[in-house]
DNA sequence: AAGTGGTCTAGACCACATA
DNA sequence: ATGTGGTCTAGACCACTTG
């Protein structure tokens, strides 16, 4: 049985959240693995399966569990359902939300500016990856991306070959370089397109355009990549509920 | 001690939340009031004090209630913080959240189109009220707003002065017509302003433009107002964590 | 001091998934 | 059949607010 640490004057199910949390920041358990039963995990930290139980629900609230009924419960895998992109019209066709092709434009080692040296953390001096990026729909441009890697972490992804690379980047990341990418932050704006982006997207100048800045961070909130993307503004529509 | 009503195969947290749901919606319990305690309505409702407390807990986590650590438990008062607004960045003055200043340039009853018509479930020949509103901070002018109302509910709001409406209209339509807005749907898209939102905002024609639509609602989901809005798109910035 | 919600216990029984 | 999470009980004690 192992003893909660912290702060003794919080309350159990808080510091066994954070007990919980710190074996998947520390990859003892990892996303897809299986935790052990809310009894289990009662016994092991000598709490009551309730006190265990609301320990469970609240990092599942949070985003980090998942839990089956009659399953288990598991790691999630970070999915980003919930990325501004899915207001794309042209994103979901026919009800299915597809992953468009890719197209790597440039690949290199580069400075990074200042905004996105201080996002991603990097010393004065420091080195990253600089990536352009085209995405398309049935050959025809939609996203045109600009992005950033801190160079110390992310080094090996220079070595990929670009056959190697597929629409989606996060997996790379894992698999190469050992990032999990667990959450971002986005931002979004309204720009007119400035002549080269319109180029690239096939639109006339000066016409309305999406950017989405993003920012995605590990388990530990290591910044691991900074991207901006850009979009035809006509194609995009956001809902939401409020109270 | 009342029964629990509902389908008996639903859990009793569940059919017992639907009932204190039934409490606002027909407006035994208003906004503000308080609750019974979490005992005594574990005895109202003949189950055990842990299960009362899980429907209330879910009713928080909807947004009908609020909990006060040793004051109680509440109807919440709903506010709009939520408001894709709040990402206009005059909104927030040094900041302090604002209401900006609001001119009403258009009240009549008039037929409204199709898709407000449908949006507010108006019937063929039903007839509604149209309004036209500019809001502004410091006198300049930020967003242009189209108004539409539901006639049979909102008939009163024709004979309030204008004096009288002040930069909020929820409640006025709260006081004058017994009409409490609950909850809202928005959506938001890009377009090209047309010369006649130029003028009113003060921007050259064809600038892009953030149009927000919203759909209010009450407690028991009627439609109680539709409203687009109109502002320039180089003031808006929505942030948002993914993961 | 009394009343409220917040935390916690030590179970029981049920519904679901899997071998 | 076994093991999982989901629901539920009948309390106890604590922390916070108010009269």
């Amino acid at each position: 049985m192992s003893a909660l640490s912290g702060d003794t004057r919080l309350p159990r199910y808080q510091r066994l959240a954070e007990a919980l949390r710190q074996e998947v920041v520390e990859r003892r358990w990892k996303p897809g693995d299986r935790l052990p039963s809310e009894n289990d995990i009662a016994a092991l930290y000598g709490v009551a399966t309730g006190t265990a139980r609301q320990a469970l629900v609240q990092l599942v609230k949070e985003g980090l569990l998942k839990r089956e009924h009659g399953r288990g419960t598991f790691v999630r895998r970070p999915n980003f359902d919930q990325s501004l992109f899915r207001f794309f019209r042209f994103w979901a066709k026919d009800g299915v939300r597809s992953v468009p092709e890719s197209r790597i434009l440039r690949r290199v080692m580069a400075a990074p500016p200042g905004h996105v040296a201080r996002s991603l953390r990097i010393e004065d001096g420091g080195g990253a990856i600089n990536m352009s990026r085209l995405r398309l729909i049935d050959g025809e441009p939609v996203v045109a991306e600009e992005i950033w890697l801190p160079l110390d972490l992310m080094e090996k992804f220079l070595d990929v070959a670009e056959a190697d690379i597929g629409p989606l980047l996060y997996p790379v990341y894992d698999e190469v370089c050992g990032q999990t990418v667990a959450r971002a932050e986005e931002s979004l704006t309204v720009e007119s397109s400035a002549p080269e982006t319109a180029r690239l997207l096939r639109l006339e100048a000066g016409a309305p355009i999406i950017v989405i800045d993003r920012l995605a961070r590990g388990y530990d909130d290591t910044p691991l990549e900074w991207r901006r993307s850009r979009g035809a503004a006509d194609r995009f529509h956001y809902h939401t509920e409020i109270r």
